[in-house]
DNA sequence: CGTTTGTTTGAAGCTAATCAAATGGGGTGG
DNA sequence: CCACCCCATTTGATTAGCTTCAAACAAACG
């Protein structure tokens, strides 16, 4: 077992930075599309990093619907909240997915060991509250425009891309399953922002966002009342 | 400053426990219905805990709806994940809504020097994924029946009273930004389990859960097509 | 006791789910 | 390399469910 300076008031004893030594444990792995990372039922033995591709995390329902919970992109931290056991199932979406395995228990044996590890663990798991949080809120949108609309701006910021062009890495499905509507809802969605180009494609799950204020809440049309 | 074991392994060193230093800085406040806890524009000074009574976590959207993010019951903490400043606001919806205030300067302190302190942080905050999860999974559910079903579950569940007897602490607006669903909505909803015998109410806001079996999933009509 | 706020009920319109089918694209085997 | 097949995507028609607008009713508060 490695060693891990626990003295307070005094990080420039640690042997290493928390990022570096969280790297060294890493073990690439890569998945292809439609391929399990983990099922709900296995044991948690890894706490992973999405580096490139696409995974989604989600669950299948008693009446087979399935729900998109988080969707994993390329920098997304995953499964690094301490539950003991995995509610959900996490798949690749695209072909050469590439996803940081590090082992679980090594990662909690140094959180509980080092003071300035277990604070980059609690800074990570914020930014898993945030995505979290923002997915709330955008199913808690009314219409199905407002739910593709804050899609698109989401997936442009969080996308590694330019700002403007979006390549989907996921099916028009993950998407409807992602929002919580049907899968034709989400294709008639697209049309529409099509024809009113505010959106141009390049491909089927290649575009580009025209006007960018059209997204930003459907300003073009039904103004705001309220103040 | 204190004096906290950083020995591992043997966790009987430790002087205090790290909930009760917890609670050792526990500042009592409470508040009236509607009041507001903290706004999403305050500075982040405090985390806290729910001790009786309820809040709501929100945000309202430009167009002047409110998107209720997360519902704070008895025992519930919340604002504890590292985030920098608040993205939502926190009101009380129940008069005598008591909540532990605890400072958030010494909070970090304590996560940053004392490793068991760090940890019960970051257990804290799993609670809270976990309550964003689940809340992921009712928002994305299809019908408005299957909505309130969940919504009654989960508040038998987490309301401290008899596991069947409800006692809404919060209106039906409430209930209806909780949910993205309208007023009148939750309403008939509310109408229609009276009707079937599901529920039986005893006030307003209270009701006793009689058939739990028909809230699972909605067992009692539409069956399942998928094995 | 009156006013305000919260809850329920009614009627109309519209959005999105569902059912159904056509189109398009990618991959594979001949 | 082409033809075919499978799957993803799109489009159409119908229907169910929810929002919206409106108003009655109930409850809480001063």
């Amino acid at each position: 077992m490695q060693y891990v300076s626990v003295r307070r008031h005094d990080q420039s004893w640690a042997p290493l930075d928390p990022l570096a030594i969280l790297e060294s444990l890493a073990n690439l792995t890569h998945y292809h599309s439609q391929q399990e990372i983990y099922d709900r039922n296995d044991p948690v033995l890894y706490r992973y990093r999405l580096v490139s591709g696409a995974a989604r995390k989600f669950t299948t329902q008693p009446d087979g619907r399935r729900q998109i919970v988080d969707l994993l992109l390329p920098g997304d931290l995953f499964g690094f909240a301490p539950l003991h056991e995995h509610s959900f199932t996490v798949e690749a979406t695209v072909d050469d997915t590439l996803v940081a395995r590090y082992p679980c228990a090594r990662i909690d044996a140094l959180a509980e060991s080092d003071l300035r590890f277990g604070r980059l663990i609690r800074e990570l798991t914020a930014a898993e509250i945030s995505r979290l949080q923002a997915r709330i809120l955008l199913l808690g949108r009314m219409t199905t425009r407002e739910k593709i609309n804050g899609f698109l701006l989401e997936m442009a910021e969080r996308l590694p891309n330019g700002s403007d062009s979006i390549v989907l890495p996921m099916s028009r499905y993950d998407v409807a399953d992602y929002l919580a509507v049907s899968v034709e809802t989400v294709s008639r969605a697209f049309t529409a922002l099509k024809q009113r180009g505010t959106i141009k494609f390049t491909g089927t799950r290649q575009m580009r966002i025209v006007d960018r204020t059209a997204l930003d809440d459907g300003s073009d049309d039904h103004h705001r009342w309220h103040s």
